[in-house]
DNA sequence: GCGATAACTTAGGGTCGTTAAGTTAGCCCG
DNA sequence: CGGGCTAACTTAACGACCCTAAGTTATCGC
């Protein structure tokens, strides 16, 4: 299981650093655990050694910049994060319907996921966070600006006012769940990828909608109340 | 990473099993590994060797019944399955509108994946399978039965009526979503994890059925929609 | 040019999964 | 009741892994 025959191109041994910039390195391991990441397709397979050799050096030099490999793939999280909020920004940009923004971000998310699946892999479904780490996850940028998006849309009336937070992590739950199982499963028949994400956000975003409107009824009264909204919307 | 100190009981080396019953090893097998499981705490540290010894055997034994610690692993997740159908169906049993069951079985879903975090993770976060176990997850009975549920729901008129399987894949999503957050980062500020669960349920049902209702309009038509639904229904 | 020290390397301990080859004990058959 | 067949195991070892301790070398300030 750990003894598959790692890729070992040994990579052209580098000449030493200069003095003052040992953190040149630093960048450099990070940049060749991610493309070993990516290759080899698990955070397992990807070995020190195979790093190390990448950069052109030995294992133990890694350990002069990372406490541990833990540590080494935790920096390749920081990286990969501000890479999501990037293309989250940009996937909201120039839209003016805070529920139009709020979709084009959970799409986006989701096609991050599916673009670079070990990455996604490492950073939802590891247990390495710590108590500390809550802000590492909520005070992200790709997190914080999904939290305004949230805010916008209850200032628009789509979601009852109050606090964002619960109502961003249940969305963020709904995405992640088919961010995860498109990434993890993706031989299930579940069509047209975009597609599907759409559906499971859009649902997750009308129930929250919906279910703020009609608070708590059971669940006769709610097949009742939806009979009775049969009468469609103009449109 | 992987050297961490396994604890390595030596369990009384076990008596030689009789001629016929090599059958009986593989069983004891599977439940020293369910141990183990859960008392390292991730497969990666649930050693072979470690199993072999809390079953009292030498680890090459192992291999006369299963062809690798995947193997093993797999063999566990059989086990696992159907006492997740077992939860599920119990809490099903006796309810007779299908959405408050299909809420029950979903709660149920996500109370299995808490109360055995790593077996939850190691079934649905590993890419382990294959093209051809399309059937190993859908033709299981927890799914089998949800996918029933789904049926019901749109007899009921909950759900637009045709296909179950794309409704039951996504809310699979959104139960999936909440449930692996649940497990994987259970420091961020979820409140009471049931309670949250069923938020993220309840949305999902909700959305979907809204959704089969108006159709696809864009986002200001559906915000003038919800203006115009909030002359609250009876109840 | 010469020490101090940053930037590495060599060597090795301990764990892991897995395999090849040996050994022992239960059972069948004479 | 005893000899042998073979199922059920064990011993030994390979190669890969993470990580550490201790050594070495190249760069820079003086």
């Amino acid at each position: 299981m750990t003894s598959k025959p790692s890729v070992h191109r040994p990579a052209a041994r580098r000449r030493r650093a200069p003095r003052g910039s040992g953190e040149l390195l630093r960048g450099e391991i990070i940049a060749a655990a991610r493309d070993c990441l990516n290759r080899l397709g698990s955070a397992d397979a990807m070995s020190i050694r195979a790093v190390a050799s990448h950069v052109g050096v030995t294992p133990p030099s890694i350990y002069l910049h990372f406490a541990d490999k833990e540590a080494l793939l935790d920096a390749v999280l920081v990286d990969l994060f501000t890479e999501l909020d990037d293309v989250m920004q940009q996937a909201a940009a120039g839209i003016e319907h805070p529920l139009e923004r709020l979709r084009q971000q959970g799409l986006a998310y989701v096609r991050f996921a599916r673009s670079s699946p070990e990455y996604y892999r490492l950073a939802t479904m590891s247990v390495r966070a710590e108590a500390g780490n809550v802000d590492a996850i909520l005070g992200t940028a790709a997190f914080t600006h999904f939290l305004a998006t949230v805010g916008e849309c209850m200032d628009e009336g789509i979601f009852a006012p109050g606090d964002p937070l619960p109502i961003a992590l249940e969305l963020w739950a709904a995405a992640h769940g088919i961010a995860s199982l498109l990434v993890a499963k993706p031989y299930l028949p579940w069509g047209d990828p975009e597609l599907v994400a759409d559906h499971v956000l859009r649902a997750a975003a009308i129930g929250h909608a919906v279910a703020d409107l009609i608070g708590d009824p059971d669940c006769a009264q709610f097949s009742a109340w939806l009979a009775a909204a049969q009468t469609p919307p103009a449109g």
